[in-house]
DNA sequence: CGTAGATTGTAGCATATTTACAATCAAAGT
DNA sequence: ACTTTGATTGTAAATATGCTACAATCTACG
Protein backbone atom coordinates (compact mmCIF):
# COMPACT_ATOMS: atom_id res chain seq x y z
CA UNK A 1 0.00 0.00 0.00
CA UNK A 2 1.19 3.69 -0.58
CA UNK A 3 3.54 2.53 -3.90
CA UNK A 4 4.82 5.33 -6.28
CA UNK A 5 1.36 6.19 -7.29
CA UNK A 6 -1.92 6.23 -5.38
CA UNK A 7 -4.74 6.97 -7.57
CA UNK A 8 -5.70 9.22 -10.01
CA UNK A 9 -5.37 12.47 -8.27
CA UNK A 10 -7.49 15.38 -9.91
CA UNK A 11 -4.41 16.70 -11.04
CA UNK A 12 -1.11 15.41 -11.15
CA UNK A 13 1.01 17.99 -9.19
CA UNK A 14 4.02 15.96 -9.29
CA UNK A 15 3.91 16.41 -12.98
CA UNK A 16 3.21 20.19 -12.99
CA UNK A 17 5.84 20.71 -10.81
CA UNK A 18 8.04 19.29 -13.16
CA UNK A 19 6.65 21.32 -15.98
CA UNK A 20 9.38 23.52 -17.08
CA UNK A 21 9.80 25.33 -20.14
CA UNK A 22 13.14 27.16 -22.61
CA UNK A 23 13.19 31.05 -22.91
CA UNK A 24 11.23 31.04 -25.67
CA UNK A 25 8.18 29.36 -24.84
CA UNK A 26 8.32 31.80 -21.80
CA UNK A 27 8.32 34.56 -24.22
CA UNK A 28 5.62 33.68 -26.00
CA UNK A 29 3.45 33.15 -23.16
CA UNK A 30 4.07 35.96 -21.35
CA UNK A 31 4.38 38.35 -24.31
CA UNK A 32 7.84 40.04 -22.42
CA UNK A 33 10.72 39.58 -25.07
CA UNK A 34 13.26 36.81 -24.34
CA UNK A 35 15.80 39.78 -24.16
CA UNK A 36 14.39 41.74 -20.99
CA UNK A 37 13.39 38.45 -19.26
CA UNK A 38 17.35 37.67 -19.62
CA UNK A 39 17.99 41.30 -18.37
CA UNK A 40 16.01 41.10 -15.24
CA UNK A 41 18.14 38.25 -14.77
CA UNK A 42 20.86 39.79 -14.66
CA UNK A 43 19.47 42.13 -12.30
CA UNK A 44 18.59 39.04 -9.88
CA UNK A 45 14.69 39.55 -10.33
CA UNK A 46 14.02 36.39 -11.63
CA UNK A 47 16.28 33.28 -10.84
CA UNK A 48 15.77 30.61 -13.87
CA UNK A 49 17.17 27.09 -13.16
CA UNK A 50 19.67 25.45 -15.13
CA UNK A 51 19.89 21.57 -15.06
CA UNK A 52 23.29 20.87 -16.06
CA UNK A 53 26.61 23.40 -16.04
CA UNK A 54 26.29 25.61 -19.14
CA UNK A 55 23.23 24.26 -20.28
CA UNK A 56 20.24 26.64 -21.14
CA UNK A 57 17.40 28.56 -18.53
CA UNK A 58 14.59 26.70 -18.13
CA UNK A 59 11.10 28.48 -16.28
CA UNK A 60 8.48 26.66 -14.47
CA UNK A 61 5.19 28.12 -13.35
CA UNK A 62 6.39 30.30 -10.48
CA UNK A 63 8.99 31.96 -12.50
CA UNK A 64 6.39 32.50 -15.38
CA UNK A 65 3.96 33.63 -12.83
CA UNK A 66 6.48 36.05 -11.76
CA UNK A 67 7.32 37.37 -14.72
CA UNK A 68 3.94 38.28 -15.81
CA UNK A 69 2.96 39.78 -12.40
CA UNK A 70 6.02 42.53 -12.60
CA UNK A 71 4.88 43.26 -15.94
CA UNK A 72 1.27 44.07 -15.60
CA UNK A 73 2.75 46.10 -12.56
CA UNK A 74 5.32 47.78 -14.79
CA UNK A 75 2.36 48.78 -17.24
CA UNK A 76 0.94 50.37 -14.38
CA UNK A 77 3.81 52.73 -14.02
CA UNK A 78 5.90 50.84 -11.13
CA UNK A 79 9.60 51.24 -12.02
CA UNK A 80 11.32 47.59 -12.08
CA UNK A 81 12.77 47.37 -8.53
CA UNK A 82 9.60 48.59 -7.01
CA UNK A 83 7.61 45.89 -9.21
CA UNK A 84 10.07 43.62 -8.46
CA UNK A 85 9.52 44.04 -4.57
CA UNK A 86 5.80 44.17 -4.66
CA UNK A 87 5.47 40.67 -6.17
CA UNK A 88 8.51 39.25 -4.45
CA UNK A 89 5.38 39.57 -1.46
CA UNK A 90 2.78 38.43 -3.29
CA UNK A 91 4.75 35.38 -4.49
CA UNK A 92 5.54 33.86 -1.24
CA UNK A 93 1.83 33.50 -1.22
CA UNK A 94 1.09 31.75 -4.60
CA UNK A 95 4.67 29.95 -3.83
CA UNK A 96 3.22 28.54 -0.55
CA UNK A 97 -0.41 27.42 -2.06
CA UNK A 98 1.10 25.79 -5.14
CA UNK A 99 3.74 24.06 -3.11
CA UNK A 100 1.21 22.65 -0.56
CA UNK A 101 -1.24 21.37 -3.16
CA UNK A 102 2.31 19.82 -4.86
CA UNK A 103 3.19 18.02 -1.43
CA UNK A 104 -0.41 16.93 -0.49
CA UNK A 105 -0.78 15.31 -3.68
CA UNK A 106 2.78 13.84 -3.46
CA UNK A 107 1.93 12.16 -0.19
CA UNK A 108 -1.10 10.67 -1.28
CA UNK A 109 -3.20 11.30 2.29
CA UNK A 110 -1.39 12.55 5.43
CA UNK A 111 -3.72 13.04 8.71
CA UNK A 112 -1.51 15.70 9.99
CA UNK B 1 -16.13 45.17 -14.35
CA UNK B 2 -14.62 41.50 -15.39
CA UNK B 3 -11.61 42.73 -17.39
CA UNK B 4 -8.84 41.04 -18.46
CA UNK B 5 -7.78 39.42 -14.80
CA UNK B 6 -9.99 38.73 -11.81
CA UNK B 7 -8.43 38.53 -8.70
CA UNK B 8 -5.86 36.02 -7.87
CA UNK B 9 -7.02 32.67 -8.68
CA UNK B 10 -5.77 30.32 -6.42
CA UNK B 11 -3.96 28.65 -9.44
CA UNK B 12 -3.13 30.33 -12.42
CA UNK B 13 -4.88 27.77 -14.73
CA UNK B 14 -4.52 30.13 -17.61
CA UNK B 15 -1.15 29.97 -17.16
CA UNK B 16 -0.84 25.90 -16.91
CA UNK B 17 -2.76 25.48 -19.77
CA UNK B 18 0.03 27.18 -21.79
CA UNK B 19 2.79 25.19 -20.44
CA UNK B 20 4.21 23.48 -23.37
CA UNK B 21 7.82 22.08 -23.50
CA UNK B 22 9.91 20.68 -25.74
CA UNK B 23 10.83 16.82 -26.41
CA UNK B 24 13.81 16.83 -24.64
CA UNK B 25 12.06 18.22 -21.84
CA UNK B 26 9.82 15.16 -22.10
CA UNK B 27 12.46 13.15 -21.98
CA UNK B 28 13.68 14.09 -18.74
CA UNK B 29 10.58 14.20 -16.81
CA UNK B 30 8.80 10.65 -17.94
CA UNK B 31 12.38 9.32 -18.16
CA UNK B 32 10.99 8.02 -22.16
CA UNK B 33 13.66 8.79 -24.40
CA UNK B 34 12.67 11.16 -26.91
CA UNK B 35 13.18 8.40 -29.74
CA UNK B 36 10.73 6.42 -28.62
CA UNK B 37 8.35 9.40 -28.24
CA UNK B 38 8.79 10.37 -32.11
CA UNK B 39 8.47 7.15 -32.57
CA UNK B 40 5.21 6.47 -31.25
CA UNK B 41 3.78 9.95 -32.01
CA UNK B 42 4.56 8.30 -35.92
CA UNK B 43 2.07 5.90 -34.78
CA UNK B 44 -0.52 8.10 -34.07
CA UNK B 45 -0.54 8.02 -30.02
CA UNK B 46 0.73 10.49 -28.96
CA UNK B 47 -0.08 14.08 -31.03
CA UNK B 48 1.77 17.08 -30.07
CA UNK B 49 1.11 20.55 -31.51
CA UNK B 50 3.61 22.27 -33.57
CA UNK B 51 3.56 25.94 -33.84
CA UNK B 52 4.41 27.08 -37.03
CA UNK B 53 4.84 24.99 -39.62
CA UNK B 54 8.48 23.14 -39.89
CA UNK B 55 8.58 24.13 -36.11
CA UNK B 56 9.45 21.84 -32.85
CA UNK B 57 7.08 19.30 -31.00
CA UNK B 58 5.79 20.65 -27.84
CA UNK B 59 3.79 19.31 -25.56
CA UNK B 60 1.02 20.14 -22.74
CA UNK B 61 0.15 18.88 -19.44
CA UNK B 62 -2.06 16.19 -21.00
CA UNK B 63 0.16 14.84 -23.62
CA UNK B 64 2.99 14.34 -21.14
CA UNK B 65 0.27 12.86 -18.72
CA UNK B 66 -0.38 10.48 -21.31
CA UNK B 67 2.60 9.79 -22.13
CA UNK B 68 3.70 8.81 -18.54
CA UNK B 69 0.27 6.29 -18.44
CA UNK B 70 1.43 4.62 -21.57
CA UNK B 71 4.76 3.36 -20.14
CA UNK B 72 3.48 2.68 -17.03
CA UNK B 73 1.12 0.35 -18.64
CA UNK B 74 3.70 -0.80 -20.73
CA UNK B 75 5.53 -1.93 -17.13
CA UNK B 76 3.37 -3.53 -16.65
CA UNK B 77 2.90 -6.09 -19.87
CA UNK B 78 0.73 -4.53 -22.07
CA UNK B 79 1.48 -4.13 -25.93
CA UNK B 80 1.81 -0.51 -26.96
CA UNK B 81 -2.01 -0.55 -28.87
CA UNK B 82 -2.66 -2.03 -25.97
CA UNK B 83 -1.74 0.51 -23.64
CA UNK B 84 -2.85 2.94 -26.20
CA UNK B 85 -5.96 2.21 -25.67
CA UNK B 86 -7.07 1.91 -22.42
CA UNK B 87 -4.80 4.78 -21.90
CA UNK B 88 -7.37 6.96 -24.79
CA UNK B 89 -10.09 5.94 -22.28
CA UNK B 90 -8.33 7.59 -18.89
CA UNK B 91 -7.30 10.14 -20.61
CA UNK B 92 -10.86 11.54 -21.48
CA UNK B 93 -11.55 11.78 -17.75
CA UNK B 94 -8.19 13.52 -16.90
CA UNK B 95 -8.40 16.00 -19.82
CA UNK B 96 -12.56 16.94 -18.73
CA UNK B 97 -11.47 17.83 -15.32
CA UNK B 98 -8.21 19.81 -16.78
CA UNK B 99 -10.13 21.27 -19.01
CA UNK B 100 -12.80 21.98 -16.48
CA UNK B 101 -10.65 23.65 -14.02
CA UNK B 102 -9.26 25.83 -16.65
CA UNK B 103 -12.62 26.88 -17.62
CA UNK B 104 -13.90 27.64 -14.48
CA UNK B 105 -10.61 29.78 -13.95
CA UNK B 106 -10.82 31.78 -16.96
CA UNK B 107 -14.41 33.34 -16.70
CA UNK B 108 -13.78 33.95 -12.78
CA UNK B 109 -17.64 33.36 -12.12
CA UNK B 110 -20.34 31.99 -13.88
CA UNK B 111 -24.08 31.12 -12.65
CA UNK B 112 -24.75 29.11 -15.68
C1' DC C 1 14.50 -19.39 -39.27
C1' DG C 2 10.99 -15.83 -40.36
C1' DT C 3 7.82 -12.39 -39.02
C1' DA C 4 5.69 -8.64 -36.55
C1' DG C 5 5.96 -5.32 -32.94
C1' DA C 6 8.89 -2.20 -30.51
C1' DT C 7 12.84 0.32 -30.19
C1' DT C 8 17.21 2.46 -31.29
C1' DG C 9 21.29 4.74 -34.02
C1' DT C 10 22.90 8.33 -36.69
C1' DA C 11 24.03 11.75 -40.38
C1' DG C 12 23.07 16.20 -42.15
C1' DC C 13 20.54 20.02 -41.69
C1' DA C 14 17.46 23.64 -39.21
C1' DT C 15 16.20 26.18 -35.20
C1' DA C 16 16.88 27.92 -30.38
C1' DT C 17 19.73 29.79 -26.74
C1' DT C 18 23.90 31.63 -24.63
C1' DT C 19 27.30 35.08 -23.58
C1' DA C 20 29.44 39.38 -24.06
C1' DC C 21 30.01 43.83 -25.70
C1' DA C 22 27.77 47.91 -27.04
C1' DA C 23 23.97 50.97 -28.39
C1' DT C 24 19.60 53.22 -27.58
C1' DC C 25 15.94 55.71 -25.30
C1' DA C 26 13.12 58.26 -22.00
C1' DA C 27 12.69 60.81 -17.82
C1' DA C 28 14.86 63.53 -14.07
C1' DG C 29 18.31 66.71 -12.44
C1' DT C 30 21.36 70.61 -12.71
C1' DA D 1 21.16 71.59 -23.64
C1' DC D 2 23.90 68.08 -21.26
C1' DT D 3 24.44 64.30 -18.15
C1' DT D 4 22.96 60.61 -15.40
C1' DT D 5 20.33 56.65 -14.28
C1' DG D 6 17.17 53.00 -15.16
C1' DA D 7 15.34 50.09 -18.65
C1' DT D 8 15.69 48.01 -22.77
C1' DT D 9 17.42 46.33 -27.17
C1' DG D 10 20.79 44.63 -31.08
C1' DT D 11 23.88 41.32 -32.65
C1' DA D 12 27.71 38.01 -33.70
C1' DA D 13 29.85 33.69 -32.83
C1' DA D 14 29.53 29.48 -30.35
C1' DT D 15 26.78 25.79 -28.29
C1' DA D 16 22.62 23.18 -27.60
C1' DT D 17 18.46 21.14 -29.14
C1' DG D 18 15.48 19.19 -32.41
C1' DC D 19 14.01 17.42 -37.19
C1' DT D 20 13.71 13.95 -40.90
C1' DA D 21 14.78 9.87 -43.21
C1' DC D 22 17.28 6.11 -43.67
C1' DA D 23 18.39 1.50 -41.74
C1' DA D 24 19.55 -1.64 -37.97
C1' DT D 25 18.51 -4.25 -33.85
C1' DC D 26 16.07 -7.02 -30.50
C1' DT D 27 12.52 -10.05 -28.62
C1' DA D 28 8.76 -13.16 -28.51
C1' DC D 29 6.35 -16.58 -31.07
C1' DG D 30 5.12 -20.17 -34.30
Amino acid sequence: MSDKHEIDPLLDFDLLKKLVVGIGEVSDITGVPMRKIRYWEEKGIIESEKEGEGTTRRYDYLNIKKILLIQELMDEGFTLDAAAKKVEARMKNISKVFLKLADSATDGNKPE
